[in-house]
RNA sequence: GUCCCCAUCGUCUAGAGGCCUAGGACACCGCCCUUUCACGGCGGCGACACGGGUUCGAAUCCCGUUGGGGACGCCA
């Protein structure tokens, strides 16, 4: 696909909440759009709702991308030439612009109160009518608005939808068609001042010249309102996306209750940031040659919007977690040791000293998932050990006891540095004199050692717990 | 309720009329590697929702049914 110009896109949060991975996926197209065409990414914060948006959530947010490693080139932080990137901030240009509008005839002020309007809603419903707004104050002559302005009643401004189709090419859904008569007359302003969502959206998209606006499905329906306002401005609209929904596994809305739902979630849960991006980029998207694990180099340079589906996708932890895996096993032991220090239990980091934690890390580093299994994996480490019923039964058997009984002696013998290379002698040495090998050989020495038949490599794991601790495990299995 | 969108293995997907006996990935199962474990390698299981058309030929085009999702706010 031939590079555009001058793209521009936008990811345009409202800061109500968590970054949730939706909106991270939507964030990733949109910023992959741009690095991709060499364009321009822009964040805006739509905080229109003065009730829910929160400064907190704003942080959060910008926190979570950048933790991602998506950066902008325009937004409220950087500024840029289309500033101020947040919504609460335009409140001019939204004023200037419904009133021109008003003065086109093509919106008018509006006085329901919200109780006339619940009511209308109600009739119109039990009716079996659309709940849309019947354009009551449409009718209202000059004289009857000066005088509910006299009367001092809240007012807002409404769009005057009127007749006809709004046909447009959504680049992921093809040749779309939304009638007017799908939405009523719509509040472009409140009567708090504030723009409403498909108002403020679609005034700045404009202001912005965004060029592309890759969003979710979700908002199909909305399309139709803010091309609304491009042909009353007589501007031409920017090329729409609509990229289908994220499900939870019951295929209902991904929410909280589906656990890990947001990005904050994500990281916490110990995901890598690079391989949360790159899952969730697979989700909706696919690249030409079906590479899955790929850098974020090849990812820009094989972006683009052909390549969308149009289905809905279903989040899946468990190749997540495969993902991450893979992104583990390809970090520099030193930099994967910066990553999952934090999840390192207290008990540990108080027994054993840095460069030991390192080795322990090291030890563990490609069986881990997730960083947060860590503990799980590191609780071999510590002096006492639990043992699971599998590893019980198997130092019952009469072989077991005897290959402990080997490895005892010569753990009793032997004095000095416990080496991964010094205790493997010793197992082939038992091996040799109890004529065992394989299984029989090592799983009693692993499920006396670290209470479980899986785990790493034994000598690594023997040298690091050192020649006491292991003789008293070997001596004492499962005390 | 009205309107809109979607539909390939359990999941993510490839597939733009013959390359399809439908390909890849995750998960699952088996084998191999490793005198153990983990990693890894190889193989297996497994899908075109259904019904009508169009066509010499349909997973691919059209219609309907079913199923799923979304939208109908002075939320975004």
């Amino acid at each position: 696909m031939a590079k555009l110009k001058n793209v521009r896109v936008r990811f345009a949060p409202s800061p109500t909440g968590y970054l949730h991975v939706g909106g991270a996926r939507t964030a990733i197209f949109n910023y992959l759009f741009a690095r991709h065409h060499g364009g321009m990414f822009v964040l805006r914060i739509e905080d229109t709702d003065a009730e829910r948006s929160t400064v907190e959530s704003e942080q959060s947010l910008m926190e979570d991308l950048r933790w991602l490693g998506i950066d902008w080139d325009e937004g409220p932080d950087v500024g840029g030439p289309y500033g101020p990137y947040r919504q609460s901030e335009r409140l001019a240009s939204y004023r200037e612009i419904t009133d021109a509008l008003i003065a086109k005839g093509v919106a008018y002020p509006c006085f329901c109160t919200e109780d006339e309007l619940e009511l209308k809603r109600e009739e119109a419903v039990a009716a079996s009518r659309a709940p849309q707004y019947d354009g009551t104050c449409r009718r209202l002559t000059p004289e009857q608005v000066a005088q509910k302005r006299v009367a001092d009643i809240p007012e807002a401004v409404r769009f005057h939808v009127g007749e006809g189709v709004a046909r447009f090419q959504d680049d992921i859904r093809g040749a779309m068609e939304l009638s007017h008569d799908m939405v009523g007359d719509w509040v472009i302003l409140r009567s708090n001042g504030l723009p409403t969502y498909n108002f403020a959206a679609a005034v700045d998209d404009q202001r912005m010249k965004i060029t592309h606006v890759i969003r979710g499905e979700e908002h199909l329906p909305n399309t139709l309102r803010q091309i609304m306002i491009y042909d009353a401005l007589g501007e031409a609209h920017p090329v729409f996306a609509h990229v289908p929904l994220i499900l939870a596994e019951d295929r209902s809305k991904l929410s909280k209750r589906h656990g890990a739902s947001s990005v904050g979630d994500l990281r916490e849960s110990g995901y890598l940031a690079d391989a949360a991006f790159n899952y969730l980029l697979l989700l909706g998207w696919s690249h030409p040659a079906s590479k899955e694990v790929m850098p974020r180099d090849e990812m820009i340079k094989a972006f683009n919007i052909d390549r969308i589906g149009k289905a809905a996708a279903i989040f899946d932890r468990t190749k997540l977690q495969w993902m991450n895996g893979q992104y583990i096993r390809k970090i520099a032991p030193d930099a994967f040791y910066e990553m999952v220090e934090r999840f390192m239990p207290e008990e540990l980091r108080a027994r054993y000293d840095e460069p030991t934690r390192r080795e322990i890390v090291a030890i563990l580093q490609d069986s881990l998932d997730t960083l947060a299994d860590l503990p799980h994996r590191a609780h071999i480490f510590e002096p006492v050990v639990n043992c699971d019923e599998e590893t019980r039964a198997l130092l019952a058997t009469d072989t077991a006891r005897a290959v402990l009984a080997s490895m005892t002696r010569r753990l009793r013998e032997f004095n000095g540095d416990l080496t991964p290379d010094a205790f493997k002698d010793m197992i082939l040495a038992t091996g040799a004199e109890t004529s065992l090998k394989g299984r029989d050989l090592y799983f009693p020495i692993r499920g006396a050692m670290t209470g479980s038949v899986h785990g790493p490599d034994l000598t690594r794991v023997a040298s690091v717990k050192g020649r006491d601790n292991v003789l008293k495990l070997l001596e004492e299995p499962c005390a």
